[in-house]
RNA sequence: GCCCCCAUCGUCUAGUGGCCUAGGACGCCGCCCUUUCAAGGCGGUAACACGGGUUCGAAUCCCGUUGGGGGUGCCA
């Protein structure tokens, strides 16, 4: 039988959460699941200058928004360094590690045009004992050969004379990187590392170091691509919008994100739209592409809009809350029951939810923001827009409360003046709401109620004399 | 510079030697539906980077070129 598979997810917290690592945490989730196996979160907080709790925080959160749980953790590598710092000494006493107390300067004076990249081995045979100011190399093998065989790439080959005697332990005696990733991976019986592109060329380096330090078999390893900008580059925290915490609060749902995220590099037979339930059945690692994608927002939003329509009205007006909560009307002016009975006719006409306050402001203010260009448009320049305001305003003060009623008022004044329903109802709009465009006007007048409704046609009346 | 990876519509992809005059989705355009806007329906635009092989036959295999990306830290 199989040993039962263990995976991890390793994020350093540097910065927010981004949708990179998001789907990398996510095909190492949807692979555990389908295996019946363990997904493990470690925190990668070796470098203690750049690593700021708050983005630990961020970090669990965001994968607990998505809805991938882990089942160990999250472990904290800087808690290991006792055993990291032991792992560097042995391989010291075994002689496949030396000190070295070469500068980087030094190094690089030392450099001449067309060497391999890296360190130059200087220090390897010089015996230097341990002390301040030396670091711990690696003794790299040459000559030598390392292939890493990895489940999307095939074998890729490295020779060790371009692979260069690394840093294991700091000359200040904390370890780094490598050796922390691999020690943990030991410790924790990682069976398969599944991580972006960017650490396919240290994979040898690491596998060296699995050799030399642990029991059995190396990891399986997959490397998934990159994410891309639209200039094709690596998705950056500095230049590109990638938080998803950011995705969060512009009113994505997780579902919607997740779902975008694993088709990303990866696709389902015959449908896009599924459920981390439905990928856990159809994913396979081994399917993953090997060509970087573009993270593209207008095809997030598209399914973001799928998800919220797909939405029962209650659960969609439970999601809003928020975006209610935070809006521009002041708290007492919000109903409740009013938004209640716009709600589903909201719901198919947003793609976010942060689009949920401009639906329906005009319920909720005094006095809704009027846009000048749609008042031009629809009233100003439209004939007849002064004669429909004034039949429209004066047949609401009596006619029954209720949208076919409301829409019956408006027709009649249509036709009185010689207009088509959707040219007569542009004006009553604008003046009911400030814009031309909105959910569905009959029911948002009967919502808005008889007196407010009527007062605005008054004013709206008032603006055009 | 050196090492490594990658290459199908604008984008995400299907495609693993004949089923491909290359399929789907997003976007875009048009039409229909329609009280605006959405949603929905129908239709359209648009791709195998290039050059050599191999083969009866290549988007699919091989080589090269070009282009893009990643790495090259006492960061992760």
């Amino acid at each position: 039988m199989a040993p039962q598979v263990r995976v991890r997810m390793a994020p350093s917290p540097t910065g927010y959460f981004h949708v990179g690592g998001a789907r990398t945490a996510l095909y190492n989730w949807l692979y555990a699941r389908r295996n019946h196996g363990v997904f493990i979160l470690r925190i990668e907080d070796t470098d203690r200058e750049r690593n700021q709790p708050e983005w630990v925080e961020g970090i669990l959160s965001a994968m607990k928004w998505l809805g991938l749980d882990w089942d160990e953790g999250p472990f904290f590598q800087s808690e290991f360094a006792e055993l990291h710092r032991s792992a560097g000494l042995a391989l010291y006493d075994q002689g496949r590690a030396y000190y070295c107390d070469c500068t980087r300067e030094l190094v690089e004076s030392r450099k001449e045009k067309g060497a391999p990249p890296g360190y130059d081995a200087f220090c390897a045979d010089r015996g230097l004992e341990p002390g301040p100011g030396r670091a711990l190399r690696f003794r790299v093998p040459r000559p030598g050969k390392t292939t890493v065989s990895d489940v999307i790439r095939g074998e890729v080959s490295f020779d060790h004379d371009v692979i260069d005697d690394f840093i294991l332990l700091k000359s200040d005696g904390q370890p780094l990187f490598l050796l922390a990733n691999v020690v943990d991976d030991i410790e924790m019986n990682v069976t398969h590392v599944i991580r972006g592109e960017e650490h396919l060329a240290n994979t040898p380096k690491a596998l060296m170091l699995w050799k030399a330090l642990g029991r059995g078999d190396p990891p399986v390893f997959a490397h998934v691509p990159v994410l891309v900008n639209e200039k094709r580059q690596k998705l950056s925290k500095r230049r590109d919008p990638v938080a998803v915490e950011g995705y969060r609060d512009e009113g994505y749902l997780p579902e919607a994100m997740v779902n975008y995220l694993a088709l990303l590099g990866w696709s389902p037979v015959d449908r896009e739209i599924l459920s981390l339930d439905e990928m856990v059945v159809e994913f396979r690692l081994e399917e993953v592409n090997n060509s970087p994608a573009f993270f593209d927002v207008a095809k997030l939003r598209h399914f973001n809009g799928e998800y919220i329509r797909a939405l029962p009205v209650g659960r969609f007006i439970e999601l809003c809350r928020p975006w209610l909560d935070n809006a521009p009307w002041p708290p007492e002016a919000f109903d409740e029951d009013a938004f209640a009975r716009m709600a589903a006719l909201v719901q198919e006409r947003i793609a976010t939810l942060q689009e949920v306050p401009g639906m329906v402001d005009f319920l909720f203010l005094d006095d809704p923001p009027l846009d000048e260009a749609a008042w031009d448009k629809a009233v100003t320049r439209a004939p007849g827009a002064r004669e429909i305001l004034t039949a429209v305003g004066s047949g609401l003060v009596d006619c029954p409360w209720d949208a076919a009623s409301i829409r019956q008022v408006i027709e009649s004044a249509a036709e009185a003046n010689g207009l088509k329903l959707a040219k007569a109802q542009a004006p009553v709009r604008v003046a009911i709401t400030g814009r031309t465009v909105g959910p569905p006007l009959f029911e948002s007048i009967e919502v808005l109620g008889r007196e407010r409704a009527v007062a605005r046609l008054e004013a709206a009346l008032r603006r055009l004399a």
